[in-house]
DNA sequence: TAGTGGTCTAGACCACTTA
DNA sequence: AAGTGGTCTAGACCACTAT
């Protein structure tokens, strides 16, 4: 359908030493189990140290201890968490801190929780998420080699234009100066994206930084925390200025992307508008219930 | 840049009766108080009735009349939430209650915490929210006439022709028999997208079902708690059977998506293959940080 | 220094599931 | 009936922010 031999998907930060690759299907396919759901197992007593000293609260030293036994196949899909009680009692602490440990894997999709039941792992293969990632930093991740071209670079301008393009923002919010950037993205060689991002001039970046690095990492460095965002994503064909740096024989189709980010106190930080080479990109998305 | 007109993006379960529309800009640009966060006021107290003896627990009665607070309007963005402490003892709740109330509306994106300074109101306008949502309710939710041709419904199928679209699945997931369905979903009259179902025989859905409300509706129906999806979106160039189907003159765009949905214990509920019509069609994204 | 949210404790009772 | 997670209380101390 699509080639997915461009597509890129963010793994998670932690880097699991041992990931587990593919799907291990522990049991065959008995019709009565099903495929996600591997032989449910005994609760697991897991061997995990904490540090009250440390400034890491200890709910979530708890979190990242399990989510490391998980991500590592010691607790493999199926197998039940050892239970709240017994935990707590076992570590020296108090139920609702290992509660709000719990719930934190919970949120993420990697345990479920159910009454009169228990805590059970789920699939690993379910539990990507939707993260505010950049473009660089995912080409990254997945080891491949980056390089952006920045094709222009206009300090001061007028973001106003942007309100006919289908934004969904306030007049008030693009009102002012800003700084607009054009920029070629390739990945080992072969051009993937063109990335229009208009900025807030105070939040400007310098031609120098974004040569180095990605735009969210700039960002990052100046204190900046990225907090939500939206896209909207659609599809159109090739202009023929883009068919020409995206290295396509028209006709051709690309993706498109529109995005706005907020900091976390709710101010604007960015409106992205992004063209991709359809051939050689697809997106991952997760949907929550 | 994209054809808005199609843009389908779903509102909120629970209707605002007051919605605010647009954005009420409430001081003009005064250049140190940034947009998207208007001027901080004094905590409001807001007037909260809880009912111990309803099922509903106490905690999520609070975020509720919190959450209708905000969007009616009566909480406006930039204002402080009454602290916890007080909202507490005047409640008669204990303040990990309260907490857990606001920390349900932190996590939608609604307030902001700050450690020494308050939990503030967020700007309604980036608080939508990703979910797994069919496209028909989609459709009705925005006010349109969804219909849908049923083109094809085949029992006893198999799916391992899917592993070698993209997906990624395990063998044995797609192992045994598949429903696969083809749909023409149509709004207004006009033609938007052709859907492709694979779904697990044991949740093989009639063709009645489908006929009159969504995918997701009639599995609802049968039980199944939809809980994790992937989605994987990418474009290409529109095929001549599927410009036929969708009424667009070739060469033309269309924006395609792969999802694969799972229930509440990982187990596999649907795999889909989209093909929307981009001229008319755009999709909704939010991410996390 | 006063006020705020962030973390944590040590219990209690309840609802649900399974046997 | 036993075991599990779900909810809730009534406190405590701490870290950060503003003045």
């Amino acid at each position: 359908m699509v080639d997915p031999g461009a597509d890129i998907s963010a793994p998670n930060a932690a880097g699991p030493p041992t990931a587990p690759k593919g799907v291990q299907a522990a049991d065959a396919g008995s019709t009565t189990n099903a495929p996600g759901e591997p032989t449910p197992t005994a609760p697991r007593q897991l061997p995990i140290i904490l540090d009250r000293n440390s400034p890491v609260p200890l709910y979530h030293q708890l979190a990242q201890a399990i989510e490391a036994a998980i991500r590592s196949g010691e607790l493999s899909p199926g197998d039940r968490l050892e239970n709240e009680l017994s935990m707590t009692t076992r570590l020296g602490l108090a139920r609702p801190t290992a509660r709000q440990a719990i719930g934190e894997l919970a949120r993420k999709g990697l345990v479920v929780r159910k009454r009169g039941v228990g805590t059970q792992v789920l699939s690993p293969r379910i539990n990507r998420e939707t993260r505010l990632s950049s473009l660089y930093e995912d080409l990254q991740a997945a080891g491949r080699r980056p390089e952006t071209r920045l094709l222009s670079y206009e300090l001061g301008v007028s973001a106003e234009d942007l309100l006919s393009s289908g934004v969904e923002l306030a007049e008030t919010e693009l009102s002012g100066e800003f700084l607009k950037i054009t920029r070629l993205r390739i990945a080992d060689g072969l051009p993937l994206a063109i990335l229009t991002n208009h900025l807030p001039a105070r939040l400007a970046v310098s031609e120098a930084d974004l040569a180095g690095t990605g735009l969210y990492a700039a960002l990052r460095a100046r204190g900046v925390n990225l907090r939500v965002a939206h896209q909207t994503v659609s599809a159109r064909l090739m202009t023929a200025d883009e068919g020409k740096l995206l290295a396509e024989r028209r006709p051709a189709a690309c993706l498109t992307a529109l995005r706005v980010v907020y900091d976390d106190s709710g101010r604007l930080v960015e409106i992205g508008q992004h063209v991709y080479r359809a051939s050689h990109y697809s997106l991952e998305v997760s949907l929550a219930p």
